[in-house]
DNA sequence: ACGGTGATTGATACAATATAACATTGCGAT
DNA sequence: ATCGCAATGTTATATTGTATCAATCACCGT
């Protein structure tokens, strides 16, 4: 039986208190946009929305149009430019992440900082687990730089199992070996 | 005073003997399959030579299936499960690598080794650097194993200008240091 | 050579992801 | 009010990738 799954890092455990980060994300959306002179509108929050209660899942772009349908009140569900508009936002203010690896997004875990982010991706429940690429990305400057290439964006991905989907997992050993 | 510099690292000037990477590849490829008990069919052959003869540049899988219409005797065009089968053969054999952030593919430029590759690519003419990562994919293990995470793949993709797309028109490219 | 077996390819249809192009709406500044 | 611009709606389509089943080919043991 788990006990306290510490989560030991990035990956949150099932029992954090999500509801504060969708708050804590939105209310550094507004905030940064304020600073940027930008509009945080109620599509682009919405989206926003969705994309962090999905709980650091990676969520595909259509998905988000079932669930804008899901959350709306005539049930009208946007057209595909809507969404990958308030996607488009949302990525160039730094609140949302696009996962190229599976065509995917995710609400941005520290929409406050600056940051070079890299991801684990799990490709079992794609839970998503968004970590600081600091001494990476200065390895990768340094290698852009080195072949005289000017970096514009770095994609790191890694997929893999989560540990909660990881098989040698030692808290549930009835489905072992099955 | 020659400007035709030797490109001074990954990227390829467009003078470099490109047939015989060509040749290269695809003799890496026939020993490394016979080594393998892989099988190098004609269709999987051409896949990979139309890859390498694209020049280190990325191609998308439909942008083959037109290649490989053209170089049909016929000029039939093969469906596009074709394509990507054989795609997903050379990849699982190394033989070339999928670039995700452009959904693209590339013929490997180190066939021989198993490697940890990470790419820059140039959004501009597709032209792309295979470098190998050692040290960054030792730094991609550690992050996940603090993580609890068990890695898959790593997809390592840099989007950029390439030295002879950038605008850089002067010869001092040194003086940026970030 | 013969037939069985699994890998490979062919062929059809479709799913999933993303964008182009243009019309409409809302909203602030003049 | 109305002009200008950003945002959204609408329609259609482009691009990328798979599911499915049939036909064919290579290999292997006999």
């Amino acid at each position: 039986m788990s006990s306290r799954l510490r989560t030991a890092g990035p990956f949150p455990g099932p029992d954090h208190d999500h509801a504060a980060c969708v708050t804590r994300g939105l209310d550094a959306a507004e905030a940064r946009c304020a600073e940027a002179g930008a509009r945080l509108t109620p599509l682009r929050k919405r989206v926003l929305e969705l994309l962090l209660a999905e709980g650091h899942r990676a969520v595909g772009a259509y998905d988000l149009l079932d669930r804008l349908a899901d959350t709306d009140d005539g049930g009208k569900r946007p057209a595909p430019p809507a969404v990958y508009r308030a996607l488009d936002f949302l990525v160039d203010q730094g609140l949302a992440h696009r996962l190229a690896s599976v065509n995917a997004f995710i609400g941005c875990a520290w929409p406050d900082a600056a940051h070079r982010p890299q991801f684990l991706i799990c490709r079992d429940c794609r839970a998503v687990a968004e970590l600081d690429g600091g001494g990476l990305a200065r390895n990768l400057d340094a290698a852009a730089e080195a072949a005289g290439f000017t970096l514009l964006d770095a994609v790191v991905e890694v997929g893999g199992l989560c540990p909660r989907c990881r098989p040698d997992e030692t808290s549930d050993p009835d489905a072992a070996s099955a």
